[in-house]
RNA sequence: GGGACUGUGGGGUAGCUUGGUCCAUCCUUCGGGGUUCGGGACUCCGAGACGCCAGUUCAAAUCUGGCCAGUCCCA
């Protein structure tokens, strides 16, 4: 078997590499940015979503669902949003054999699908706030090149739409999204920076954008989703008004929040390693695999442990997987570790005759678990192993960042840099240019690392206004 | 939008410059047999490909054109 690319020197190959011997998906499917999802990739996949499913429910948004298709000039209704997103729409332009009156828009985002029903749901204060999601799949002609999770044309995403009674019940909505997003990201064991997007780059229509950017070595970023003030921008086209208390018409001020199976993609980057995919447990299709080591003369014994445990486990409530294949006990350890699997334990004769597993975890501890104790011992390695891969994912993140003082020094950066930045758009697009990628924006967060004092902007010299910004090269 | 490059079994490749030695190489994968069995076993048998359509030629994986797909660079 051949062994993977280098993750520091060859980091898109060694990614690659890693989601195809994860086996997470099929990437022959014969349309670009259109992957399959194999059942171990769906696996991992569906515990995503049960994480986001769980944190935004428990901030009272209820899951909701709307149509893919969108009429033309309900698109067209809000004029940044469709300069944003007009050259990676699909368009349906037929019903069998006949032109359609109106062409239909598969949805790229479902602002345009969602808010002329809003306008009508929403009548009273009452009716306020208006807190709802939904995980579907939208469609976005990207003409970059698609990489598996990271950039697709079907994207699986996950939309919260709100609507507020106002602009400060809005920002609360914003921060109650940050919290959450804080709680999820948890889960993954993903250390990011929350990062307020530049003008130019927020979401188009948006007020403000909020994203959420995890370093995945040298200076490269990836966007693990965002977060938007919409103001009244999209209430005023779409007339999504209430009756105030006091009688008068308000325009609601909204939010959304989105999220996709990037979150997958960050987890095999971050957390990957020489020997492929790293899943924490929240998220791993199988949390354990238990693998039986028959041996020529040692019986069923092993055999009938390692079932014994599985079962188990299983009604324990864990995710699990016994390999009772043929292969080699070496092969199948390489297998899984490739795949993920946070633990592993062994069975083989020394093991069922002291009824003393031996477990090894993602991260290289291995140690004796008594057969008695199983299913508490097993639940306190893989505790063990969370710690210990946010133990290393911090540290990683930690050293991810670093001051650049000239954009002569941002050339060739290894690291994300924090510059300081005087706020205007000009010197903004001098920084992208010195690191040959984006001004990622303002951070809403402590920053990692103490910079120090600001000083004056690295482009223009300006010392008025000047403040921290970060800089990298999103993948 | 402009340009460059690339398409060979399920995956990765050799062959292409200079057409014939190619009913296409090697690794992996898959099916079967035997010996094995505590970190990617060995061995034997078998399966599986020249992106598509035209053209040039006695002869095309190899040359030409168009199409399709992909990758990279520039806007």
């Amino acid at each position: 078997m051949a062994e993977l690319p280098d993750k520091r020197t060859a980091f898109i190959d060694w990614y690659l590499a890693v989601v195809e011997a994860a086996r997470l998906t099929d990437k022959r499917y014969p349309v670009k940015g259109m992957n399959i999802w194999t059942p171990y990739g769906f696996r991992a996949r569906r515990n995503l979503d049960a994480v986001l499913v769980r944190e935004i429910e428990a901030t009272g948004s209820e899951a909701l669902e709307f149509p893919a298709l969108i009429p033309a000039n309900e698109f067209a209704k809000e004029k940044e949003h469709i300069k944003g997103f007009d050259a990676q729409v699909y368009w349906v332009t037929k019903g069998g054999l006949s032109d359609l009156d109106i062409p239909l828009v598969l949805r790229p985002t479902s602002e345009t699908a969602i808010y002329p029903i809003f306008a009508v749901w929403v009548r009273s204060h009452r009716d306020l706030p208006l807190n709802v999601y939904q995980i579907v799949n939208v469609f976005r002609y990207e003409t970059k090149t698609t990489r598996p999770f990271v950039r697709v044309r079907e994207i699986h995403f996950f939309e919260e739409h709100t609507c507020q009674a106002n602009e400060e019940h809005a920002t609360e909505r914003v921060r109650s999204n940050l919290e959450a997003f804080r709680k999820m990201a948890a889960a993954f064991v993903l250390p990011y920076l929350p990062i307020r997007r530049p003008e130019w780059d927020k979401f188009p229509g948006a007020f403000y954008s909020i994203a959420f950017d995890a370093p995945v070595g040298g200076a490269r970023t990836l966007q693990l989703g965002s977060v938007h003030h919409y103001r009244e921008n999209f209430s005023r086209p779409y007339g999504i008004r209430y009756e105030a208390a006091d009688g008068s018409q308000q325009y609601v001020h909204q939010t959304t929040f989105g999220l996709s199976e990037r979150l997958l993609g960050a987890i095999v980057a971050v957390h990957g390693d020489a020997k492929g995919a790293v899943f924490p447990t929240a998220i791993a299709p199988y949390q354990v695999v238990v693998i039986p080591i028959p041996g020529t003369e040692s019986g069923e014994g092993p055999l009938k442990v390692a079932s014994e445990a599985a079962e188990r486990l299983r009604r324990h409530g864990a995710r699990i997987h016994l390999d009772g294949g043929d292969e080699r006990p070496g092969a199948k350890y390489y297998r899984w570790e490739a795949a993920g699997v946070p633990l592993r334990l062994e069975v083989g004769r020394r093991e069922a005759e002291s009824r003393t597993l031996t477990a090894a975890d993602r991260l290289g501890r291995k140690g004796p678990v008594a057969l008695d104790r199983l299913e508490h011992e097993v639940g306190e390695r893989l505790a063990e192993f969370d710690r210990a891969l946010a133990e290393r994912a911090h540290a990683a993140f930690a050293a991810s960042f670093a001051v650049a003082r000239s954009l002569a020094e941002l050339a060739g950066s290894t690291q994300v840099r924090l510059v300081a930045w005087c706020g205007s758009e000009a010197c903004g697009h001098q920084i992208e240019a010195a690191i040959d990628g984006a001004l990622l924006g303002t951070p809403e967060a402590p920053l990692p690392i103490d910079p120090g004092a600001t000083g004056a902007c690295i482009a223009c010299g300006a010392t008025d206004g000047a403040r921290w910004a970060l800089a990298g090269q999103p993948l």
